[in-house]
DNA sequence: TATTACTTACTTAATTCCAAATAAGTTAGT
DNA sequence: ACTAACTTATTTGGAATTAAGTAAGTAATA
Protein backbone atom coordinates (compact mmCIF):
# COMPACT_ATOMS: atom_id res chain seq x y z
CA UNK A 1 0.00 0.00 0.00
CA UNK A 2 1.51 3.16 -0.96
CA UNK A 3 2.31 5.86 1.29
CA UNK A 4 1.15 8.39 -0.31
CA UNK A 5 -2.05 8.29 -3.11
CA UNK A 6 -1.68 9.77 -6.63
CA UNK A 7 -4.88 12.03 -5.87
CA UNK A 8 -3.04 13.45 -3.05
CA UNK A 9 0.29 13.96 -4.73
CA UNK A 10 -1.18 15.43 -7.58
CA UNK A 11 -3.00 17.84 -5.39
CA UNK A 12 -0.14 19.01 -3.32
CA UNK A 13 2.13 19.40 -6.26
CA UNK A 14 -0.91 21.51 -8.05
CA UNK A 15 -0.48 23.75 -4.70
CA UNK A 16 3.06 23.84 -4.62
CA UNK A 17 3.13 25.20 -7.93
CA UNK A 18 0.22 27.50 -7.72
CA UNK A 19 2.21 29.45 -4.59
CA UNK A 20 5.49 29.51 -6.81
CA UNK A 21 3.50 30.98 -9.60
CA UNK A 22 1.12 33.75 -7.03
CA UNK A 23 5.29 34.30 -6.34
CA UNK A 24 6.37 34.88 -9.80
CA UNK A 25 3.40 36.31 -11.26
CA UNK A 26 3.33 39.05 -8.61
CA UNK A 27 7.12 39.72 -8.32
CA UNK A 28 7.49 39.77 -12.29
CA UNK A 29 3.97 39.85 -13.74
CA UNK A 30 2.83 37.18 -16.25
CA UNK A 31 4.72 38.67 -19.13
CA UNK A 32 8.39 38.51 -16.99
CA UNK A 33 7.29 35.19 -14.85
CA UNK A 34 9.57 32.52 -16.49
CA UNK A 35 7.89 28.75 -16.07
CA UNK A 36 11.14 27.56 -15.18
CA UNK A 37 11.71 29.54 -12.26
CA UNK A 38 8.16 28.34 -10.53
CA UNK A 39 8.77 24.92 -11.57
CA UNK A 40 12.35 25.32 -9.62
CA UNK A 41 10.42 26.74 -6.47
CA UNK A 42 7.93 23.85 -7.00
CA UNK A 43 10.24 21.89 -6.69
CA UNK A 44 9.74 19.62 -10.34
CA UNK A 45 11.06 20.73 -13.74
CA UNK A 46 9.45 22.59 -16.61
CA UNK A 47 7.73 19.72 -18.15
CA UNK A 48 6.76 18.04 -14.45
CA UNK A 49 5.01 21.90 -13.74
CA UNK A 50 3.65 21.40 -17.23
CA UNK A 51 2.03 17.93 -17.11
CA UNK A 52 -0.51 19.54 -14.63
CA UNK A 53 -0.83 22.98 -15.94
CA UNK A 54 -0.62 22.39 -20.06
CA UNK A 55 0.51 26.02 -20.41
CA UNK A 56 1.56 29.54 -19.23
CA UNK A 57 -1.47 30.77 -19.77
CA UNK A 58 -3.30 28.12 -18.37
CA UNK A 59 -1.18 28.12 -15.39
CA UNK A 60 -2.27 31.80 -15.04
CA UNK A 61 -5.34 31.21 -15.34
CA UNK A 62 -5.53 28.76 -12.37
CA UNK A 63 -3.94 31.04 -10.34
CA UNK A 64 -6.35 33.72 -10.79
CA UNK A 65 -9.34 31.34 -10.64
CA UNK A 66 -7.59 29.68 -7.13
CA UNK A 67 -7.58 33.16 -5.49
CA UNK A 68 -10.92 34.00 -6.93
CA UNK A 69 -12.28 31.06 -5.03
CA UNK A 70 -10.27 32.14 -1.90
CA UNK A 71 -11.14 35.58 -1.87
CA UNK A 72 -15.03 34.65 -2.38
CA UNK A 73 -14.97 32.17 0.51
CA UNK A 74 -13.20 35.11 3.01
CA UNK A 75 -15.93 37.37 2.03
CA UNK A 76 -19.28 35.38 0.75
CA UNK A 77 -20.36 34.15 4.83
CA UNK A 78 -19.65 37.72 5.84
CA UNK A 79 -22.37 38.81 3.43
CA UNK A 80 -24.53 38.77 6.59
CA UNK A 81 -22.52 41.00 9.20
CA UNK A 82 -21.42 43.54 6.23
CA UNK A 83 -25.24 43.98 6.12
CA UNK A 84 -25.31 45.07 9.21
CA UNK A 85 -21.98 47.17 9.53
CA UNK A 86 -20.85 47.52 5.70
CA UNK A 87 -17.89 49.68 6.17
CA UNK A 88 -16.56 48.16 9.04
CA UNK A 89 -16.09 44.63 6.81
CA UNK A 90 -14.15 46.78 4.18
CA UNK A 91 -11.67 48.08 7.09
CA UNK A 92 -11.15 44.30 8.07
CA UNK A 93 -10.27 43.40 4.36
CA UNK A 94 -7.68 46.27 4.48
CA UNK A 95 -6.53 45.02 7.69
CA UNK A 96 -5.95 41.05 6.33
CA UNK A 97 -4.51 42.43 3.39
CA UNK A 98 -1.69 44.47 4.94
CA UNK A 99 -0.62 40.58 6.53
CA UNK A 100 -0.45 39.01 2.80
CA UNK A 101 1.78 41.56 0.69
CA UNK A 102 2.56 39.20 -1.73
CA UNK A 103 -1.11 38.56 -2.50
CA UNK A 104 -1.45 42.22 -2.57
CA UNK A 105 1.43 42.28 -4.83
CA UNK A 106 -0.27 39.70 -7.48
CA UNK A 107 -3.06 41.57 -7.74
CA UNK A 108 -1.81 45.24 -7.92
CA UNK A 109 0.57 44.04 -10.31
CA UNK A 110 -1.87 41.97 -12.90
CA UNK A 111 -4.53 44.63 -12.47
CA UNK A 112 -2.50 47.09 -14.05
CA UNK A 113 -0.68 44.53 -16.72
CA UNK A 114 -4.33 43.25 -17.50
CA UNK A 115 -5.40 46.60 -18.89
CA UNK A 116 -4.46 45.26 -22.26
CA UNK A 117 -7.61 43.98 -24.08
CA UNK A 118 -5.19 41.14 -25.57
CA UNK A 119 -3.69 40.13 -22.13
CA UNK A 120 -5.82 36.38 -20.85
CA UNK A 121 -6.44 38.10 -17.36
CA UNK A 122 -7.76 41.36 -18.97
CA UNK A 123 -11.49 39.60 -18.87
CA UNK A 124 -11.37 38.26 -15.88
CA UNK A 125 -10.19 41.81 -13.81
CA UNK A 126 -12.43 43.61 -15.78
CA UNK A 127 -15.58 41.29 -14.62
CA UNK A 128 -14.22 41.23 -11.11
CA UNK A 129 -14.15 45.03 -10.79
CA UNK A 130 -18.16 44.94 -12.24
CA UNK A 131 -19.32 42.38 -10.05
CA UNK A 132 -17.40 43.84 -6.68
CA UNK A 133 -19.14 47.27 -7.73
CA UNK A 134 -22.58 45.12 -7.64
CA UNK A 135 -22.26 43.81 -5.12
CA UNK A 136 -21.06 46.65 -2.93
CA UNK A 137 -23.66 48.90 -4.27
CA UNK A 138 -26.61 46.65 -2.63
CA UNK A 139 -24.72 46.87 0.45
CA UNK A 140 -24.15 50.59 0.82
CA UNK A 141 -27.65 51.38 -0.30
CA UNK A 142 -28.49 49.34 2.38
CA UNK A 143 -26.49 51.73 4.81
CA UNK A 144 -27.32 54.74 4.07
CA UNK A 145 -31.23 54.16 4.21
CA UNK A 146 -30.39 53.21 7.76
CA UNK A 147 -27.66 56.31 7.51
CA UNK A 148 -24.46 54.55 8.28
CA UNK A 149 -23.08 57.05 5.50
CA UNK A 150 -23.74 59.82 3.58
CA UNK A 151 -26.39 59.68 1.06
CA UNK A 152 -25.03 63.32 -0.52
CA UNK A 153 -23.09 60.81 -2.89
CA UNK A 154 -24.63 58.45 -4.85
CA UNK A 155 -23.59 54.29 -3.90
CA UNK A 156 -22.43 53.96 -7.75
CA UNK A 157 -20.02 56.53 -7.43
CA UNK A 158 -19.10 55.61 -3.75
CA UNK A 159 -18.38 52.31 -4.62
CA UNK A 160 -16.01 53.14 -7.34
CA UNK A 161 -14.09 55.45 -4.84
CA UNK A 162 -14.14 53.02 -2.25
CA UNK A 163 -12.33 49.92 -5.09
CA UNK A 164 -9.85 53.24 -5.83
CA UNK A 165 -8.93 54.44 -2.61
CA UNK A 166 -8.46 50.91 -1.86
CA UNK A 167 -6.40 49.97 -4.74
CA UNK A 168 -4.34 53.37 -4.49
CA UNK A 169 -3.31 52.77 -1.15
CA UNK A 170 -2.05 49.23 -2.13
CA UNK A 171 0.50 51.12 -4.78
CA UNK A 172 1.85 53.23 -2.24
CA UNK A 173 2.21 50.76 0.82
CA UNK A 174 4.15 47.98 -1.40
CA UNK A 175 6.24 50.71 -2.30
CA UNK A 176 6.84 51.34 1.11
CA UNK A 177 5.22 49.12 3.49
CA UNK A 178 6.89 50.86 6.36
CA UNK A 179 6.26 54.45 6.06
CA UNK A 180 2.21 53.86 4.81
CA UNK A 181 -0.42 52.70 7.09
CA UNK A 182 -2.61 51.86 4.72
CA UNK A 183 -5.20 50.30 7.41
CA UNK A 184 -5.29 53.48 9.05
CA UNK A 185 -5.42 55.62 5.94
CA UNK A 186 -8.31 53.69 4.89
CA UNK A 187 -10.15 54.11 8.26
CA UNK A 188 -9.49 58.50 7.71
CA UNK A 189 -11.27 57.68 4.50
CA UNK A 190 -14.26 55.93 5.47
CA UNK A 191 -14.72 58.56 8.22
CA UNK A 192 -15.06 60.92 5.21
CA UNK A 193 -17.91 58.90 4.08
CA UNK A 194 -20.02 58.41 6.72
CA UNK A 195 -20.28 61.95 7.33
CA UNK A 196 -17.64 62.62 9.47
CA UNK A 197 -17.87 67.17 9.13
CA UNK A 198 -15.92 68.56 12.16
CA UNK A 199 -14.05 71.38 10.38
CA UNK A 200 -11.88 73.83 12.45
CA UNK A 201 -10.39 77.03 10.60
CA UNK B 1 23.89 72.51 -47.67
CA UNK B 2 21.36 69.35 -46.77
CA UNK B 3 18.23 69.16 -46.36
CA UNK B 4 18.14 67.96 -42.63
CA UNK B 5 20.95 68.31 -40.72
CA UNK B 6 22.04 65.25 -38.54
CA UNK B 7 21.54 66.63 -35.51
CA UNK B 8 18.07 67.47 -36.26
CA UNK B 9 17.46 63.84 -37.49
CA UNK B 10 18.47 62.23 -34.57
CA UNK B 11 15.76 64.71 -32.46
CA UNK B 12 13.40 63.43 -34.80
CA UNK B 13 14.06 59.73 -34.64
CA UNK B 14 14.76 59.79 -31.25
CA UNK B 15 11.29 61.17 -30.57
CA UNK B 16 9.72 58.83 -32.96
CA UNK B 17 11.20 56.07 -30.86
CA UNK B 18 10.19 57.39 -27.80
CA UNK B 19 6.68 57.97 -28.89
CA UNK B 20 6.55 54.15 -30.23
CA UNK B 21 8.38 53.09 -26.77
CA UNK B 22 5.39 54.81 -24.65
CA UNK B 23 2.71 52.92 -26.54
CA UNK B 24 4.50 50.01 -26.22
CA UNK B 25 5.85 49.66 -22.63
CA UNK B 26 1.97 51.60 -21.95
CA UNK B 27 0.53 48.74 -23.34
CA UNK B 28 2.61 45.21 -22.47
CA UNK B 29 4.68 46.50 -19.88
CA UNK B 30 8.78 46.43 -20.13
CA UNK B 31 9.03 42.55 -20.42
CA UNK B 32 6.01 42.28 -22.18
CA UNK B 33 7.32 44.95 -24.97
CA UNK B 34 9.48 44.20 -27.56
CA UNK B 35 12.09 46.45 -29.15
CA UNK B 36 11.29 45.12 -32.47
CA UNK B 37 7.65 46.43 -32.29
CA UNK B 38 9.33 49.81 -31.29
CA UNK B 39 11.84 50.00 -33.80
CA UNK B 40 9.29 49.14 -36.61
CA UNK B 41 6.63 51.61 -35.08
CA UNK B 42 9.47 53.96 -35.52
CA UNK B 43 10.57 53.24 -38.83
CA UNK B 44 13.97 51.66 -38.12
CA UNK B 45 15.29 48.87 -37.49
CA UNK B 46 16.06 47.05 -34.36
CA UNK B 47 19.65 47.53 -34.32
CA UNK B 48 18.88 51.48 -35.73
CA UNK B 49 16.87 51.79 -32.67
CA UNK B 50 19.68 50.60 -30.29
CA UNK B 51 22.28 52.93 -32.21
CA UNK B 52 20.35 56.10 -30.58
CA UNK B 53 19.44 53.85 -27.31
CA UNK B 54 22.24 51.60 -26.52
CA UNK B 55 19.87 49.33 -24.49
CA UNK B 56 16.34 48.58 -24.26
CA UNK B 57 16.60 49.31 -20.62
CA UNK B 58 18.33 52.46 -21.26
CA UNK B 59 15.60 53.52 -23.78
CA UNK B 60 13.22 52.38 -20.93
CA UNK B 61 14.24 55.16 -18.35
CA UNK B 62 14.81 57.88 -21.33
CA UNK B 63 11.49 57.39 -21.36
CA UNK B 64 10.49 57.82 -17.82
CA UNK B 65 13.10 61.07 -17.95
CA UNK B 66 11.26 62.76 -20.94
CA UNK B 67 7.96 62.03 -19.44
CA UNK B 68 9.08 63.49 -15.77
CA UNK B 69 10.13 66.68 -17.82
CA UNK B 70 7.26 67.32 -19.75
CA UNK B 71 5.30 66.41 -16.82
CA UNK B 72 7.18 69.13 -14.38
CA UNK B 73 6.89 71.74 -17.21
CA UNK B 74 2.84 71.48 -17.29
CA UNK B 75 3.08 71.53 -13.45
CA UNK B 76 5.86 73.57 -12.37
CA UNK B 77 4.81 77.27 -13.71
CA UNK B 78 1.62 76.34 -11.93
CA UNK B 79 3.42 76.57 -8.74
CA UNK B 80 1.64 80.64 -8.39
CA UNK B 81 -1.64 79.04 -8.82
CA UNK B 82 -1.49 76.03 -7.16
CA UNK B 83 -0.84 78.09 -4.06
CA UNK B 84 -3.90 80.20 -5.02
CA UNK B 85 -6.36 77.07 -5.60
CA UNK B 86 -4.47 73.81 -5.23
CA UNK B 87 -6.90 71.74 -5.19
CA UNK B 88 -8.60 73.14 -8.56
CA UNK B 89 -5.08 72.41 -10.18
CA UNK B 90 -5.28 69.13 -9.15
CA UNK B 91 -8.83 68.70 -10.95
CA UNK B 92 -7.33 70.60 -14.12
CA UNK B 93 -5.08 68.03 -13.87
CA UNK B 94 -7.58 64.65 -13.68
CA UNK B 95 -9.45 66.56 -16.42
CA UNK B 96 -6.34 66.60 -18.44
CA UNK B 97 -5.23 63.18 -18.09
CA UNK B 98 -8.54 62.23 -19.59
CA UNK B 99 -7.21 63.38 -22.72
CA UNK B 100 -4.04 61.09 -22.55
CA UNK B 101 -5.36 57.96 -22.18
CA UNK B 102 -1.77 56.69 -23.69
CA UNK B 103 0.20 58.33 -21.00
CA UNK B 104 -1.95 57.20 -18.13
CA UNK B 105 -1.69 53.24 -19.13
CA UNK B 106 2.37 53.95 -19.62
CA UNK B 107 1.86 55.32 -16.05
CA UNK B 108 -0.38 52.93 -14.64
CA UNK B 109 1.16 49.96 -15.98
CA UNK B 110 4.91 50.54 -14.99
CA UNK B 111 3.99 51.53 -11.14
CA UNK B 112 2.64 48.58 -10.65
CA UNK B 113 5.61 46.37 -12.42
CA UNK B 114 8.05 48.64 -11.33
CA UNK B 115 7.41 47.09 -7.42
CA UNK B 116 9.84 44.51 -8.01
CA UNK B 117 13.10 46.37 -6.37
CA UNK B 118 14.87 44.95 -8.85
CA UNK B 119 13.06 46.80 -12.02
CA UNK B 120 14.81 49.16 -13.44
CA UNK B 121 12.00 51.65 -12.71
CA UNK B 122 11.73 51.27 -9.73
CA UNK B 123 14.02 54.01 -7.67
CA UNK B 124 12.14 56.43 -10.27
CA UNK B 125 8.54 55.68 -9.23
CA UNK B 126 9.96 55.85 -5.21
CA UNK B 127 11.31 58.89 -5.72
CA UNK B 128 8.47 59.92 -8.06
CA UNK B 129 5.84 59.55 -4.73
CA UNK B 130 8.05 60.79 -2.80
CA UNK B 131 8.60 63.97 -4.35
CA UNK B 132 4.91 64.59 -5.22
CA UNK B 133 3.99 63.92 -1.28
CA UNK B 134 6.67 66.27 -0.41
CA UNK B 135 5.01 69.22 -2.92
CA UNK B 136 2.09 68.64 -2.21
CA UNK B 137 2.39 68.86 1.69
CA UNK B 138 3.15 72.42 1.17
CA UNK B 139 0.78 73.01 -0.60
CA UNK B 140 -1.84 71.46 0.89
CA UNK B 141 -0.41 72.79 4.54
CA UNK B 142 -0.89 76.64 2.64
CA UNK B 143 -4.71 75.50 1.92
CA UNK B 144 -5.29 74.26 5.29
CA UNK B 145 -4.34 77.68 6.95
CA UNK B 146 -6.59 79.05 4.34
CA UNK B 147 -9.52 77.07 5.23
CA UNK B 148 -9.87 75.93 1.92
CA UNK B 149 -10.12 72.08 2.91
CA UNK B 150 -10.56 70.36 6.52
CA UNK B 151 -8.05 70.26 8.95
CA UNK B 152 -9.06 67.78 10.89
CA UNK B 153 -6.94 64.98 8.63
CA UNK B 154 -2.92 65.85 8.88
CA UNK B 155 -1.57 66.57 5.16
CA UNK B 156 0.74 63.92 5.36
CA UNK B 157 -2.28 61.66 5.02
CA UNK B 158 -4.35 63.94 2.96
CA UNK B 159 -1.86 63.46 -0.12
CA UNK B 160 -1.58 60.02 0.45
CA UNK B 161 -4.90 59.87 -0.44
CA UNK B 162 -5.19 62.24 -3.00
CA UNK B 163 -2.46 60.17 -5.12
CA UNK B 164 -4.28 57.06 -4.03
CA UNK B 165 -7.80 58.10 -5.44
CA UNK B 166 -6.04 59.09 -8.72
CA UNK B 167 -4.21 56.22 -9.30
CA UNK B 168 -7.17 54.19 -8.37
CA UNK B 169 -9.87 55.85 -10.72
CA UNK B 170 -7.23 55.69 -13.18
CA UNK B 171 -6.94 51.73 -13.12
CA UNK B 172 -11.03 51.57 -13.65
CA UNK B 173 -11.28 54.58 -16.19
CA UNK B 174 -9.01 52.28 -18.26
CA UNK B 175 -10.72 49.17 -18.20
CA UNK B 176 -14.16 51.57 -18.65
CA UNK B 177 -13.43 54.33 -19.74
CA UNK B 178 -17.06 55.19 -21.02
CA UNK B 179 -18.82 54.08 -17.65
CA UNK B 180 -16.01 55.69 -15.51
CA UNK B 181 -16.16 59.27 -15.13
CA UNK B 182 -12.71 59.94 -13.52
CA UNK B 183 -12.98 63.39 -13.23
CA UNK B 184 -16.31 63.48 -12.26
CA UNK B 185 -15.43 60.67 -9.53
CA UNK B 186 -12.62 62.73 -8.55
CA UNK B 187 -14.44 66.18 -8.10
CA UNK B 188 -16.18 64.21 -5.62
CA UNK B 189 -13.95 63.34 -3.54
CA UNK B 190 -12.14 66.80 -3.47
CA UNK B 191 -15.41 68.06 -2.25
CA UNK B 192 -15.47 65.38 0.52
CA UNK B 193 -11.99 66.70 1.59
CA UNK B 194 -12.98 70.54 1.34
CA UNK B 195 -15.54 69.69 4.11
CA UNK B 196 -18.91 69.25 2.57
CA UNK B 197 -20.99 68.52 5.49
CA UNK B 198 -24.75 68.13 3.83
CA UNK B 199 -26.22 64.97 5.20
CA UNK B 200 -29.63 64.48 4.72
CA UNK B 201 -31.64 61.17 5.78
C1' DT C 1 35.11 76.04 -52.91
C1' DA C 2 36.39 71.32 -53.76
C1' DT C 3 38.65 67.57 -51.88
C1' DT C 4 39.72 64.81 -48.23
C1' DA C 5 39.24 62.72 -43.73
C1' DC C 6 36.18 61.74 -40.44
C1' DT C 7 31.95 60.94 -37.88
C1' DT C 8 27.16 59.66 -37.56
C1' DA C 9 22.97 57.25 -38.84
C1' DC C 10 21.77 53.78 -40.22
C1' DT C 11 21.38 48.57 -42.80
C1' DT C 12 21.75 43.37 -43.22
C1' DA C 13 23.67 39.35 -41.32
C1' DA C 14 25.12 36.76 -37.58
C1' DT C 15 25.32 35.61 -32.61
C1' DT C 16 23.85 34.40 -28.19
C1' DC C 17 20.86 33.35 -24.97
C1' DC C 18 16.49 32.21 -23.40
C1' DA C 19 11.91 30.37 -22.59
C1' DA C 20 7.95 27.69 -23.83
C1' DA C 21 6.61 23.62 -25.45
C1' DT C 22 7.16 18.65 -27.21
C1' DA C 23 9.11 13.70 -27.57
C1' DA C 24 10.24 9.77 -25.58
C1' DG C 25 11.26 7.18 -21.91
C1' DT C 26 11.13 5.63 -16.65
C1' DT C 27 9.15 4.79 -12.24
C1' DA C 28 5.48 4.52 -9.01
C1' DG C 29 0.43 3.85 -8.01
C1' DT C 30 -4.08 1.66 -9.29
C1' DA D 1 -1.81 -4.31 -17.55
C1' DC D 2 -2.60 0.26 -17.35
C1' DT D 3 -2.43 5.04 -16.11
C1' DA D 4 -0.42 9.04 -14.01
C1' DA D 5 3.55 11.63 -12.52
C1' DC D 6 7.21 12.61 -13.55
C1' DT D 7 12.48 12.90 -15.93
C1' DT D 8 16.04 13.98 -19.54
C1' DA D 9 16.75 15.19 -24.09
C1' DT D 10 15.23 18.06 -28.22
C1' DT D 11 12.85 21.33 -30.73
C1' DT D 12 11.13 25.68 -31.91
C1' DG D 13 10.91 30.23 -31.98
C1' DG D 14 11.88 34.29 -30.39
C1' DA D 15 14.32 38.65 -28.47
C1' DA D 16 18.27 41.47 -27.37
C1' DT D 17 22.78 42.44 -28.74
C1' DT D 18 26.89 42.56 -31.68
C1' DA D 19 29.64 42.60 -36.21
C1' DA D 20 30.49 44.53 -40.27
C1' DG D 21 29.48 47.33 -43.75
C1' DT D 22 27.30 51.56 -46.45
C1' DA D 23 25.73 56.03 -47.35
C1' DA D 24 24.86 60.57 -45.87
C1' DG D 25 26.44 64.70 -43.24
C1' DT D 26 30.37 67.54 -41.29
C1' DA D 27 34.67 69.78 -40.55
C1' DA D 28 39.30 71.00 -42.02
C1' DT D 29 42.09 72.44 -45.39
C1' DA D 30 44.45 72.92 -50.15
Amino acid sequence: MPRRTQAERTRQRKEQVIHAAIHYFGQYGYHGARLSDIAQAAGVTEPGLLHHFPSKENLFMEVLAERDRIDHERFDPGLHTELIHPLNSLQKLVEHNETVPGLVQLFTVLVAESIDEQHPGHDFFRQRYQGLRDQMIDILRNAQVHGDIRSDIPVEDLVVMLLAMMDGLQIQWLYEPDSINMAGLFTQFLGLLMGNEERSV
